[in-house]
DNA sequence: TGCTTAAGAGACCATCCGGTCTGTAACCCC
DNA sequence: GGGGTTACAGACCGGATGGTCTCTTAAGCA
């Protein structure tokens, strides 16, 4: 049957808002009921729509996360020409939007593999295809870099994609408790230097 | 008054397990009762030592992880010659640790201050503190690096740092669920590219 | 031997949390 | 207009959890 319109928006409404507090607490930490006074829903509109808390995060997770991840670090890195520029300036955007924003969905992707890694073996997947999909991007995005000549074919795609993946994640950590602006701007730094090594056309 | 010998070896087998299970099921995720079972001890032990759960985490972090992390990240760090070098062996001893040891102190550090960030504030900072000390470290390190005529001089220390400490919580992240042994090679291939773009002194 | 105290045992308590169950108002459909 | 269905409300339950309180044991000491 059909979802109604009005079942849709709040469904939507509880992903949203427990999005943001699992992000802000933490899964383990968040309440149901923290959840539902924050909406002024009662746990029968929970348990009408949902199976349980852990059904309620997994879609959570394939939805709202996997297309914010996919609409902010996945989609701009396909097609592109040259890699080292798309990966620096899809960066730098997720990095800028999260000072302000504070809610950068690479982070959150980061953070819950954190809580869930070894703790919670279905949530878990289902965070790691995520980061799988983003991983392939960039390694796609690579090899296409070679074919068309931004860099040597001897460098190997898939450990420049999990170098860049890690010190990403890293740097979100780090922005947490430092200076988000100033971490952003030398990070940036490193990373274009970083890829300076490797790239082979001296467009920069 | 003092510790008795006893006293201080209760304390420390409490702390022990506690770490362990906290890194593993995470800190809200873990009872006092799971760790007090594991060690056939009781509340009254435990509350006779400790006055909370959080008093209980803070000696565990001013104690046990400050010092695991000085020991593995920090004074290795101390007094070197070649900075590339020694963060290189010492970020690849540490991985390769990681890998059969699992507990690598490192990433529990990172861990930990994802578990707590903007969730409690006092823990928080102490763990800040110590991510402080493994940064100083790291930026002295660079620093006589230059006027020991490893680096150039304009090379900013602080953001190879920031760089260094990031990419390593990341891989870490990634290596719990990925293949640890693939990501740390890897990751030291990609490491030294990125060191070798530096460096000054061609003596690799 | 008798007293004190360190070190711990374990019953107990209040609260919280995920989940269940029953009730009910509004709406749809014939 | 009444029967059924949707979309909730909210009382309730059992188990877990942090923390308290009282009791016990063993060692030190004079």
């Amino acid at each position: 049957m059909e979802k109604s319109l009005k079942s849709r928006a709040t469904i939507h409404r509880m992903q949203v808002k427990g999005l943001e507090l699992f992000y802000q607490k933490g899964y383990f930490n968040t309440s149901l009921d923290d959840i539902l006074k924050a909406l002024d829903l009662s746990k029968g509109a929970f348990y009408y729509h949902f199976q349980s808390k852990e059904d309620f995060m997994i879609s959570i997770v394939q939805n709202l996360l996997f297309r914010k991840v996919y609409s902010v670090l996945i989609e701009p890195m396909e097609g592109k020409e040259n890699p080292f520029r798309t990966i620096e300036s899809c960066l730098e955007n997720a990095l800028e939007r999260a000072e302000h924003n504070h809610l950068d969905f690479g982070f959150v992707l980061g953070n819950f593999m954190n809580e869930f890694n070894g703790r919670h073996e279905k949530i878990s997947e289902y965070l790691n295809d995520i980061c799988k999909v983003w991983e392939v991007t960039l390694i796609t995005l690579l090899q296409k870099g070679k074919s068309d000549g931004y860099l040597e074919r001897h460098h190997d795609s898939e450990s420049i994609a999990a170098f860049v993946m890690a010190s990403y994640f890293g740097i979100r950590t780090l922005m947490v408790s430092g200076v988000p602006k100033l971490l952003r701007y030398n990070y940036m730094q490193q990373l274009k230097a970083y890829f300076k090594s490797m790239a082979l056309n001296p467009a920069r």
